[in-house]
DNA sequence: TGGTTAACTCAGCTATATTGAGCTATCAAG
DNA sequence: CTTGATAGCTCAATATAGCTGAGTTAACCA
């Protein structure tokens, strides 16, 4: 969140650590590979790889998979993630309720959880995040040394800006620096994100975006956000507040309202309310999508040309290799938005040679934010970097 | 250009390289820094900096500037840029011309010149690039050793994009990569990057932008392009096309158009000529504005929605610390955009405790993209990187 | 069976940063 | 004017970690 990396100077100690996370980024980025490979593709000596692969192993985060066959030499012995290396806790923050999930080191879901919430004062909620996290730890029987971090997902934006009165931010973080906060009360790592941020990283650990190295996240909350991701990492603007692209305006029934106001599952709720269908839940959703609900269909109608022209946007102004659309909505919806997307001719997006197509769904559902929380803890351990954490 | 840097694996020199890139920035952005102070602002030890001192000291890139008084303790020795320690130079390739500039390294110009282009064919602009250089080392008196390399600005798009019909790249480098290309020829690093994004880092090196670390720079050259910088990097996108804002359609008179046919240099010479005036010089439309020409006034008029269109989409999607506007248009014209710009109160860049303002003026006139040509190298030369350039 | 290739290992080397002791220059208080 | 405090700086010793080059191992191929 925010500035919270600060480039810093090398030493040895700092360059083993950068080095050691560069070459589990390559592990599991290929899946399985040998020494050789992952010193060609770091540029270190394959002494230096064989060193830190050693290291790995006895830390437990990588494995041996067996050898290679190759078509000459000694084939190399092979290495991927081991699953049980590491576990990481992602904590989703609403207005009404704590939700949690626990991740494996290759970012499969192990545990998840869901708490009300009933104070919503910063001791309340303090204490409810601290509550879920311990709590889905011991069910899902991480050891304590295990543990790699909390990932927590809280709606933005982040301190003092001209939306606060809107409501939709926690106002009880507005002076108080949350990821310091949370990592002195919890005892952990803590990562602090967007539920945009959460999810795109997310898709990079376990999803449609691993291999992408840039692409941008339109994600479906409450209201509408953007995660971009450029050379892995995340985009966050000066002041943690980037992707709300929710706010830009854009052309509705001949007159300029917000892009969340027609594109977002609010919007979609309230549409269908004012038809006369109150819809809450996703299972609602999918079931009104899946008859083909006329007012239902009116509202995606009416959705398709905002969306374009967000695709617009974010394919002009941030070249990404994708663009992938997810969030709190069913599968089928962002299905049927993706394939009536009118999609520019004239963009850069518009290139002979792509490799990924311009639109992808990523994960969608309740809990997208949730896992994508733990995500950026798993996102955070394999990303190299000589900066140090705040 | 593009993705032209890899995270590399650190060793020792790369250590040391990194190191003496960060001090060397930070004695740039302080202008006069003792050793201590780098030191604290590192995160190195007093030594290891005052070693990488000796080392700059030695290659002439710094020199001492005095002690300061202080309050208590030994005054520490100042150390400031040396600015004939390093000289960059600047070509920026136009369809009919190459305008070529040397900076040195505190970023002030040396020199600057004009040749008319004859051939666009890849022979033909290579020689024209290679001439340029040669001569306006020679007549800046410029010593061998002491040039830092070439930064080279062209119309993008590049690569192969559903733009490149458009016309306003170079079709010539739609196979070749540019800056491989001219490192070639030229025998010294080159940067290829677009006028925005160049005249984006210019600001940073010696401009409005100096101490910003996150920002948009506004380019109004034929067209609208938008520089991206975060957290002091160029943000290039998947394929070195981002920023391309000019694209993003927008209500003008009723219907939706792409943004640069309403804000663009190229937009307010045929809103003039429409009204019967011919204007192609940066004079002319500032004698135009300085007589309050009733044409240009309505053209201004009638950019200013479009603009403050913009400015919401980037200050929502990218959070800046602020927007600098600049590129190939009078000052004068600038200043009463940035007046006359509505600034949305619901964005999250309305917040209280600004450091800077929402926008800014950033370098006008016909030498910007060139003179941010050879920013781009000073620029290269102070950014810390554990990454190897391509 | 012997040659070739590529992966891997071992031991010594080197580059660089850190640590701690000690020196020096200035200011402020007595 | 002396003394103490503070901060900048230097020197020498130490530690970390990657690199190099020679040697070993395991597969394939003729």
């Amino acid at each position: 969140m925010g500035p919270n990396q600060k480039v810093v100077g090398a030493n040895a100690e700092r360059s083993r650590s950068h080095n050691r996370q560069m070459v589990l980024d390559r592990v599991r980025l290929a899946g399985r590979i040998g020494r050789a490979e992952v010193a060609r593709g770091t540029g270190l000596s394959t002494q230096a790889v064989s060193n830190i692969i050693a290291d790995l192993l006895s830390d437990g985060l990588i494995r041996e998979c067996g050898r290679l066959a190759s078509v000459r030499g000694q084939p190399p012995v092979q290495y991927g993630l081991n699953p049980a290396g590491g576990y990481a806790v992602g904590v989703e923050i609403r207005p009404d309720a704590i939700f949690a999930a626990v991740l494996d080191l290759t970012g499969a879901p192990v545990a998840t959880s869901r708490q009300a919430l009933r104070a919503g004062d910063l001791r309340g909620v303090t204490e409810a995040v601290r509550g879920a996290t311990t709590a889905i730890l011991k069910s899902a029987r991480v050891p304590e040394e295990r543990a790699l971090g909390v990932g927590i997902v809280m709606p933005g934006p982040f301190g003092r800006t001209g939306l606060s009165e809107t409501g939709s931010a926690l106002p009880i973080f507005q002076e108080v620096a949350p990821a310091e906060w949370f990592s002195q009360a919890l005892g952990l790592p803590v990562v602090v994100e967007n539920d945009a941020n959460a999810a795109a990283v997310a898709e990079r650990v376990a999803g449609v975006a691993r291999g992408l190295e840039s692409y941008a996240y339109l994600y479906f909350g409450n209201g509408l956000g953007l995660g971009i991701v450029e050379q892995g990492r995340l985009f966050a603007g000066a002041f943690g507040n980037s992707g709300e692209i929710g706010h830009v305006p854009v052309m509705a029934g001949g007159h300029s309202v917000p892009l969340e106001s027609v594109l977002s599952r609010l919007s979609v709720q309230r549409y269908m309310q004012e038809g006369g269908a109150s819809i809450d839940s996703s299972e609602g959703l999918a079931a009104a999508f899946a008859s083909r609900d006329a007012r239902l269909m009116a509202w995606l109608e009416r959705a398709a040309e905002p969306l374009s022209n967000a695709i617009t946007i974010i394919e002009n102004v941030l070249d990404p290799e994708a663009i992938i659309l997810g969030g709190a909505m069913p599968d089928a919806i962002f299905d049927h938005l993706i394939a009536h997307a009118v999609l520019a001719e004239q963009s850069v997006a518009q290139r002979p040679n792509r490799s990924a197509p311009r639109l992808l769904r990523g994960h969608s559902g309740p809990l997208t934010g949730t896992l994508g929380a733990a995500a950026l803890v798993i996102n955070r351990a394999f990303t190299p970097r000589i900066a140090a954490a705040t």
